[in-house]
RNA sequence: GGGAGCGUAGCUCAAUUGGUUAGAGCACCGGACUGUCGAUCCGGAGGUUGCGGGUUCGAUCCCCGUCGCUCUCGCCA
């Protein structure tokens, strides 16, 4: 390989006259059968180099250059003459004249070229990442994961903390997600689990006295994806001893408003909080968007004096937590009938009866949909709801629980749809005082919102065993522009407190022992106080690079279906090793072939 | 596991109500061209319309199944 003297992003006036050698691929050629130009491309930019005939050599193999060779040029830097120069390419003020070329690799026609691969569709682009890589746009996005990964792990040297690798093959407990499991060959009929997050690792750490812990680290969760959501994906973990909640929102605080300085040179202020109970009320969701208004507004008392079936229904509830509450949509009225009835569709597949919506028509008038219902109330509804002619008026009348589910989802609908979302704004906020624990209707039990090893509210302590619902925890979500970035929480550290907390999520301490032994006898061995967070990694970097799709932040991601559609992986693997694993396969017989019917 | 959308040349797309030889641009191959920068011009090659079945005189189009990709509900302590 030649030397390279300069890279394809960086020659300007100032280096012209230079003898300088690049390297990259070609991005385009243009042989005018005399002089022939390419744009060489690197990872750092493109510069055009032009061959003349009378450099013989260099001239000949261009002659048979295409997209994506890679090869190797050395000439001279020159200015170009003004009006040849440009201004597309931030190296358009020079171009370079080759004196000697060398083929590094010649290349078979690419499925596609960089230059043309953001029309490209995303099925392609993953079985050939190496080709979707080379363009710009992701360099640009590994570029800055890569800046943002070296500001964390600056940041946290800086504060104190030691970076600790722990486990992938762990030890599988199964509470939360599914584990993703791998076979143990020593230990016939025994599995490992990956990490769903190096959680009681890292509390260990903390018994351990490592006092402040951060890893950059893979975690694994075998559930569907999403968009946002990947099974494999990466967080920034860290836990510390001796400090309250405030320490760790403030030092997180203190990240990001680093992070988006030095990456976006976006000023990040304090970052307000908020109760979840306020969340759930104002927002219907505990990861408010805040960007927008169009809160939930509590219409119980206007509601009562209707003579509404739906809405005396369900403040009739026998469960008492019946609730009316409504949106209103700013220039909703021009909906068509066939839209509105279209959302009360769209509200069932949240477990809604249906959604009753109006059109305000003036100060006091309402029409279509339930407007006859509420003639009496009308001009007081509409004062409540801050509405104005044109505007929808959107109710959910339910239990509770419902209701701020539809009406939370039907906020941001139709935020979306409407455009009601003004661009570029970074709205953060602290969702805290989590209940600790939520009934689980269906399993007729209580579970924990967080995880099991989140510490109540010391004042809330007695409560645990009177009224479990009504105890706070002390954790705390971070979330920014209605996405939740991460969240924490202070643990437990007294092994009777997490032994109380087992218990009442029907944990006994047969069971507790069995899966958590480690971590109880620890709390019983000298575990400060302490508490930590994690953030998703691929989250942050989707705000910063500004895409709604996890993939695109990811160098090597998986579909839907947990493919890898470079590698095809996931793939059968031979009896051997199925048989060295103790293992043998069981699969569902296949569906018969059906004949055609007719 | 459920719902929705998509699948046609290497890539991005088109193809009338179900109609005769499935087209275009880019890429590829051959040729021309000494200042382009999405070069241009001339010519050429390139198709199991994802796969399997059905309906029909005839299917890219309609129906059933299946595979893949995307979004989504469930799921994600």
């Amino acid at each position: 390989m030649p030397v390279r003297t300069n890279n394809c992003g960086e020659l300007r006036d100032e280096h012209v006259g230079q003898t300088v050698s690049l390297a990259g691929w070609v991005n385009s050629y243009r042989d005018h059968g005399g002089v022939i130009f390419i744009d060489l491309r690197d990872r750092e930019g493109v510069t055009q180099i032009v061959f003349h005939p009378e450099h013989a050599q260099a001239h000949a193999a261009a002659d048979k250059l295409r997209n994506e060779d890679v090869v190797w040029v050395e000439g001279q830097c020159v200015g170009r003459e003004s009006g040849m120069a440009n201004p597309k390419l931030v190296t358009g003020q020079i171009e370079v004249q080759a004196t000697r070329v060398e083929v590094l690799n010649k290349t078979q026609a690419p499925p596609f070229t960089p230059d043309e691969a953001g029309r490209v569709g995303e099925e392609v682009r993953l079985k050939y990442r190496y080709i979707d890589l080379r363009r710009p746009r992701m360099v640009h996005i590994l570029k800055a994961r890569h800046r943002v990964t070296k500001i964390m792990r600056d940041y946290f040297d800086e504060h104190g903390f030691y970076e600790v690798e722990t486990p992938f093959l762990c030890k599988s407990t199964p509470e939360g997600a599914r584990d993703f499991l791998v076979p143990s060959r020593l230990q016939p009929g025994e599995f490992y689990a990956l990490p769903q997050s190096p959680q009681l690792f890292k509390q260990i750490l903390m018994a351990g006295g490592i006092e402040r812990y951060v890893q950059i680290v893979r975690c694994f969760r075998d559930e569907d994806p999403r968009a946002d959501r990947q099974a494999e994906f990466t967080q920034l973990d860290l836990e510390m001893s001796f400090v309250e909640a405030q320490d760790v929102m403030a030092l997180i605080e203190g990240l990001v408003r680093r992070v988006w300085s030095e990456v976006l040179e976006v000023e990040v202020g304090d970052i307000p909080r908020m109760s979840y109970n306020e969340a759930i009320s104002r927002f219907g969701t505990d990861r408010p968007d805040t960007r927008f208004g169009m809160e939930l507004i509590d219409l119980g008392d206007i509601a009562g004096k209707t003579d509404f079936g739906v809405f005396k229904g369900a403040l009739g509830l026998a469960s008492g937590d019946g609730t009316v509450k409504g949106i209103c949509v700013p220039g909703g009225g021009t909906m068509t009938r066939k839209e509105t009835d279209g959302l009360a569709d769209w509200a069932k597949g949240f477990g809604a009866k249906g959604l009753a919506v109006t059109k305000v028509a003036g100060p006091d008038k309402l029409e279509t949909g339930i407007a006859k219902f509420l003639a009496p109330v009308a001009g007081e509804l509409i004062e409540r709801m801050g509405a104005k002619q044109g505007d929808l008026l959107c109710f959910g009348a339910d239990r509770s629980k419902i209701v701020h589910r539809v009406l939370g989802e039907l906020r941001i609908k139709m935020a979306r749809e409407r455009d009601l979302i003004e661009e570029g704004q970074w709205r953060w906020l602290w969702v805290v005082d989590f209940p600790a624990v939520e009934w689980n209707e269906d399993q007729k039990r209580w579970d924990s919102l967080h995880h099991p090893f989140t510490a109540p509210c010391s004042e809330d302590m007695e409560l645990l065993e009177t009224d479990p619902a009504a105890v706070r925890s002390q954790a705390y979500d971070i979330i920014l522009n209605g996405s939740e970035l991460g969240g924490g929480s202070i643990r437990i550290h007294q092994s009777e407190v997490q032994m109380q907390v087992f218990k009442l999520l029907g944990i006994d301490e047969s069971a507790a022992r069995a899966k958590f032994g480690f971590l109880l006898d620890a709390l019983k061995h000298g575990a400060p106080p302490h508490g930590g967070i994690a953030l998703g990694l691929d989250r942050i970097m989707m705000h910063l690079v500004g895409t709604n799709n996890i993939r695109d932040v990811i160098a090597f991601p998986k579909t839907q279906n947990g493919a890898d559609l470079m590698t095809e992986a996931p793939s059968l693997v031979d009896d051997a090793q199925l048989r060295e694993l103790h293992l043998r396969l069981a699969l569902p017989p296949k569906p018969a072939v059906v004949v055609g019917t007719g």
